[in-house]
DNA sequence: TTTTACTTGTGTATATTAGACACAATAATA
DNA sequence: TATTATTGTGTCTAATATACACAAGTAAAA
């Protein structure tokens, strides 16, 4: 149909590509929490005129001698003061007219923090931890973002152990259901949840109760990283659409 | 640790950052075809001094008035000619020394073409199928690109029915499953494969043979896109690890 | 033509996992 | 003290995964 272009394919013919060094690129952070028994994701708000009082993800340019993953790490590390944190690359947005001051294109990654955490009890005073649930409307399409990168979180933790970056190091069997459940959306039946988590061989029990920390009831548990048994793995020769 | 930084983020103050747009941006696309039993990925001989007789995949630059899923059906259709193909994109690799052009950041997607397609029959001769499992070094990052691809693949056809995308509209039991195996690199038991494929009602019964089609042996069926019951999300609830 | 090799089509029995479900004891609150 | 909410615990059923054998048809080779 349309006939072929002249441009040349620059992964073959070394021409003049100068035209084409004219984008930004960004990282958007969603960075997520778990407070009061519901999710909760890290906004700041933007102050630029087209987005006036609308709130914004986490996220900055990335500067010409770093990649994506370091880009993302520094902005977590930056903004929360936080380290080591988990981070995974989800989805490249690209929309030509997604950002007012040029051509952008925003790579988004999700963040798994655990919200009580010391070094953010006093978080900068244009930062504020909102209720996934509770969020309409964001700047630029962040919106569009948020919903993708909590689509991945949803998918995510059914495959790999990685909720436990939200918790304190050591929780009780019910807090670990109530983010199950916050982070799906839907209710889950206790005895099975205690049954299946067991078997996993992820959890391990705490005995001794800690002095200085506020009392949760229950007992408590720590998860064991290394060994967990991947069930849905032997179950994988299978195809199931 | 490190002292705040002191360039003001970009979605939220409107300040001079000209000095970021100096990015190039481009697709790379990982085309899977099946032919003889095997999966192949269709690849082009790369001209660049640097990567002299390598091959690399199939991409292109992004124009500054294109989004990246334009780009890379732009790619696909000046390269093969096809339309409405299946694209999906995958990740975005960013290592600061990955092309020798420049900064360029490239965002993978892969794509499931039939490689018996008709308009595929004469490739331009740069063009050329190769066996993936046979591929050991490429140019660029390319190599990794198309292991993050492949493994993307063997994971969503085991969560929705984009396998068919592969296939003539037409075709045995038997060759869907040479192409399960070919992708998940397992052997599949012959009647536990009938009997899951059956139960999703994804395959319908082909009575009528076609002419001029060239002869295959076993009965032939097509999918069904429209229902097929999402087995997998019965047991969504629960937490498989 | 016969033989051989390969492919197709079909069913059952077992093990594992998911999911539904109730009640007594304890702790916190009014 | 009464009330309310939370914790801890086990069994039964249904669905699914997986292992497994043989007879008939087709194509190729002798």
């Amino acid at each position: 149909m349309t006939p072929s272009r002249k441009k040349p394919n620059i992964n073959c013919s070394p021409v003049d590509t100068s035209h084409f060094f004219g984008f930004a690129v960004s990282v958007d952070c969603v960075i997520f929490g778990f407070d009061e028994n519901v999710l909760k994701v890290l906004l700041i708000k933007s102050d630029l005129p087209t987005f006036q009082d609308k709130w914004s993800l986490l996220g900055d340019l990335v500067e010409l001698d770093e990649d994506l993953d370091s880009a993302s790490y520094r902005v977590l590390k930056d903004r929360t003061g936080l380290e080591n944190v988990y981070l995974e690359q989800v989805h490249t947005f690209s929309s030509v007219g997604r950002h007012p001051a040029g051509r952008v294109v925003s790579t988004a990654y999700f963040s798994l923090v655990n919200a009580r955490h010391h070094q953010l009890r006093q978080l900068a005073n244009e930062l504020h931890w909102h209720p996934v649930a509770d969020i309409q409307e964001m700047a630029f399409d962040h919106m569009e973002i948020l919903n993708t990168c909590l689509a991945a979180l949803q998918k995510k933790i059914q495959e790999e152990p990685i909720i436990f970056n939200l918790l304190e190091n050591k929780f009780s069997l019910r807090e670990l259901q109530y983010l199950y459940e916050a982070i799906l959306g839907v209710k889950l039946d206790r005895r099975n949840f205690r049954k299946k988590l067991f078997t996993t061989g992820l959890l391990v029990d705490v005995d001794e109760m800690e002095e200085n920390v506020p009392h949760r009831p229950g007992k408590l548990y720590t998860f064991n990283h290394g060994r967990y048994s991947n069930m849905k793995k032997k179950t994988f020769v299978g195809i199931d659409f």
